[in-house]
DNA sequence: CACCGCACTTGATAAATGTCAAGGCATGAC
DNA sequence: GTCATGCCTTGACATTTATCAAGTGCGGTG
C-alpha cells in the first residue's frame, strides 16, 4: 500500500488508537484493489470474509428483495463499511457495487477478530463506530416513518448543503434515480418533489441544487439534531 | 436485587462472559425499579445516565417528530435498551415508555463503561450486541423499503407465529394501534390490510390470530432470512 | 344488567405515491 | 455534425395509503 494511503487508514477513528504494532500486522494481512465502475464487491447473504474500507472513489449498499431493490447508503472515502457482518462472523444484510473507479482495502474478518481481544484503543473504536452506525440507521428509520417524501427531500437537501460546506449552491453527490431510492421514491416523485420545493426557494439545474431562501426551506423542512445531526 | 432476578441478567448475552467480580461492581451500583403502565422512562434527546434492563414487563421504544409519534420496537424481558447511547455517551434517539407494570434494571452508564475496558469478555459481548442491534435495524429498513403495508404485515404474522413456538394459533403481543405504528402504517389501513389477509388463510379474532394455511401466506409474504430471521 | 369508554372497524373521500408511456436533453461514439 | 443512448422529466392514470366521520362491540363499572 502507498505511504498516503496507509496514513489515511491509520487516521480512520477506527484504528487511530490502535498501537502501531497490532495496525501494521493487521495492514500485512490486507490488500488494496482498484475496481471499475459498476463491479459488485459484495452480495447479500455471502459470509463476510473482509471488512472493506473505501479509499478513493464511492460505494453503494443496496439490497433486494423479490426483484425490487432500494439504495441504502452511500460509502464515501475514508471509511469502512459492513463492519457487523466482520464483528458477528455473519452473512452480509446488504450488497455493495462500486459507483466509480474506487480503490478498496480489504483486511480479513478473522485478523479484525483477533486485534480486537489484542488491543482495548482498538475495541473501543470497534464499539464506538458500531454504536455510530446503528444510531445512523435509526436516524434513518425515524426520517422513513415520520416524514413524508417531500419532506424527507427537503431535510436531505439541508444536510447534503451543510456537508458541502453551508454553501448555498452545491452538486447532487449522485445520480438522481439513486438518491431517489435512497429516499424511498421513485424517480418520477423525485423529479415531481423537486420541482414541489421550487415554492421554498430551492433551485435546481440539473445535478447543481441552489438553496436561494435558507430560512424558508428550513421552516418547511424542521430538521432535527435526532435525524439529520450525524454528529450526534 | 433478588436472587432469580439477578441470574436472569447474569444470564443475558452481555453478562455471561463476565468476569464475576465485575458483575458484581456493576450490580452494586445499579439500581432496580417496579414502573407502572405507560410511564415514560426516557425521552429522545436526554443524555444517557443509565444502560436499562427490562426483567418483567414490556417497553416501547417510539419517536417523534413535528407533531408525529412511531413506534419504533418493543423490548420484552429479558434485554437490555438504548446501548448504543450508553457507548457514545450521546443523548438518546428515542423515547422508551412502559407498556404495562414492568420492572427494570438502572446501570449507570459509566460504570458499563468502566467495566468494558476492565473485562475483554464483557467488551465482545457488548460489541457482538451492538452489532446484532445494527442488524436488527437494517433489516428494519428493508422490510420499510422494500414491501408494502399489506407484505410487512403477512412477514410480521409469520414471524410472530414463529416466535410463539410455530403453532397456528397465536396472540399478538401488545395492541393494533401500536402494531400499526411499528408497520408504518395507520390503524384504519391496518384493520383493512387484516381483512385483506383473510384471502390468504389468516383469521382473526380480537388479538388471537390463526393461520389457517401456512403456505400460502409463506407464498404471499415470500419471508427472506435477511430481513426476517432475527437469529442471523 | 345497563351504561360507558375505548379500541377497533367500516365506509366515503382525499392525498400521496407509483406506473406507464412519451418526449426532451445532454453526452459520447463515429 | 449526426446519431444513438440513457437519464431525466412530464402528463395521464392507477394504486396505495391516509383522513374523517360514523359505527360496532368488548370489557369494566356501578
Amino acid at each position: 500500500m502507498a505511504e498516503a494511503q496507509l496514513s489515511d487508514v491509520r487516521d480512520l477513528d477506527l484504528f487511530c488508537a490502535m498501537a502501531d504494532e497490532h495496525f501494521e500486522t493487521l495492514m500485512r494481512a490486507s490488500y488494496v484493489q482498484t475496481f471499475p465502475p459498476r463491479i459488485e464487491l459484495i452480495q447479500e447473504g455471502d459470509l463476510s470474509d473482509f471488512l472493506h474500507i473505501v479509499l478513493t472513489g464511492s460505494v453503494e449498499l443496496f439490497s433486494t428483495w423479490n426483484g425490487r431493490e432500494t439504495s441504502m447508503a452511500t460509502v464515501r472515502p475514508v471509511s469502512t463499511f459492513i463492519l457487523a457482518a466482520t464483528v458477528r462472523n455473519s452473512p452480509y444484510l446488504m450488497s455493495a457495487r462500486t459507483l466509480e473507479k474506487s480503490r478498496v482495502v480489504l483486511i480479513p474478518s478473522q485478523d479484525i477478530r483477533t486485534a480486537f481481544d489484542m488491543d482495548l484503543g482498538f475495541a473501543r473504536a470497534i464499539v464506538s463506530e458500531l454504536a455510530q452506525c446503528y444510531r445512523a440507521v435509526i436516524k434513518n428509520t425515524k426520517d422513513l416513518k415520520l416524514r413524508s417524501s417531500l419532506e424527507r427531500l427537503a431535510n436531505y437537501l439541508i444536510r447534503e448543503q451543510h456537508r458541502a460546506g453551508g454553501r448555498t449552491a452545491f452538486q447532487l453527490p449522485y445520480d438522481k434515480r439513486r438518491l431517489a431510492s435512497f429516499l424511498g421514491m421513485t424517480p418520477e416523485n423525485l423529479s415531481r418533489a423537486f420541482k414541489s420545493l421550487q415554492d421554498y426557494g430551492v433551485e435546481v439545474d440539473g445535478a447543481r441544487i441552489t438553496i436561494a431562501d435558507q430560512p424558508r426551506i428550513e421552516r418547511f423542512a424542521k430538521p432535527d439534531r435526532l435525524i439529520d445531526d450525524y454528529s450526534v
